[in-house]
DNA sequence: TAAACAGTTGAACAACCGTTCAACTATAAA
DNA sequence: TTTATAGTTGAACGGTTGTTCAACTGTTTA
């Protein structure tokens, strides 16, 4: 778990202002959480993954199901449920030759409540 | 804007529960916003545009002081900072040769929050 | 004016990513 | 055991995307 680490200057700027960049250094999260982070939004940047959490919101849905609301291969969603399960985004329940997933817990669905707050404006 | 369109079923499924299908259905938020909010998350998907969200948290910073404090190339950070004015997640103000960047609004810091809260677990 | 510097931009390249396709596993019914 | 269906998986293809490079604009200073 290392410190976000000064970088050599590759910008081919003179006139710096090193105070501010010292204090913005020691403000910055550490590389691994910055990776965390992003990692975490990338999974949320796709329209189809964003469908599927709308979908399993609530009551769970079997992948099949889903499939044919969003208008797509079992193969695709499957995919794509991979990623969401690898991110922790959503649970699975097995039943028969059913498989039911929803969401993993509440703070996924609060991050989107507040991302589509700040679209709609 | 239209509403969430029922899909032709390719998902090459026999036993689907039309009932929750339908359900669901109808509470899928409509396609232009499911898009929008893809996209913005796709904005924040990248670690090089997360690290230039929390330098230009609170103070403002000029792009060559981004891009030393990332140890990037100024046209690299001024590439990503087209891309955050376009999704409206930052504002800049010029003086003389300088252009200062800095959040747009506490949106965006209250959602990133809210996601460092659900990584650390 | 001319030189120097901050910042932007478009093209090009490589790396990444989502869907398709085919093959596979697993469970349920016949 | 055989057949049918739900779901998963790996490879491959095409489209997307971030960085680099070079050229450019605009502002300041000499």
């Amino acid at each position: 778990m290392k410190n976000y680490e000064k970088a050599l200057p590759l910008c081919e700027c003179e006139e710096l202002h090193e105070d501010i960049i010292e204090k913005k250094r020691e403000a910055m999260p550490d590389e691994n959480t910055l990776y965390d982070l992003s990692d975490f939004f990338k999974i949320l940047g796709d329209s189809t993954r964003a469908k599927i959490l709308f979908a399993i919101d609530g009551e769970p849905m079997c992948v099949c199901d889903i499939a044919n609301l969003l208008g797509m291969t079992k193969s695709a969603v499957s995919h794509q449920l991979k990623i969401l399960r690898q991110g922790d985004l959503v649970t699975y329940r097995k039943s028969g030759k059913n498989v039911y997933y929803t969401l993993a817990d509440d703070h996924v669905r609060d991050i989107i409540e507040k991302a589509l707050e700040h679209i709609k404006e």
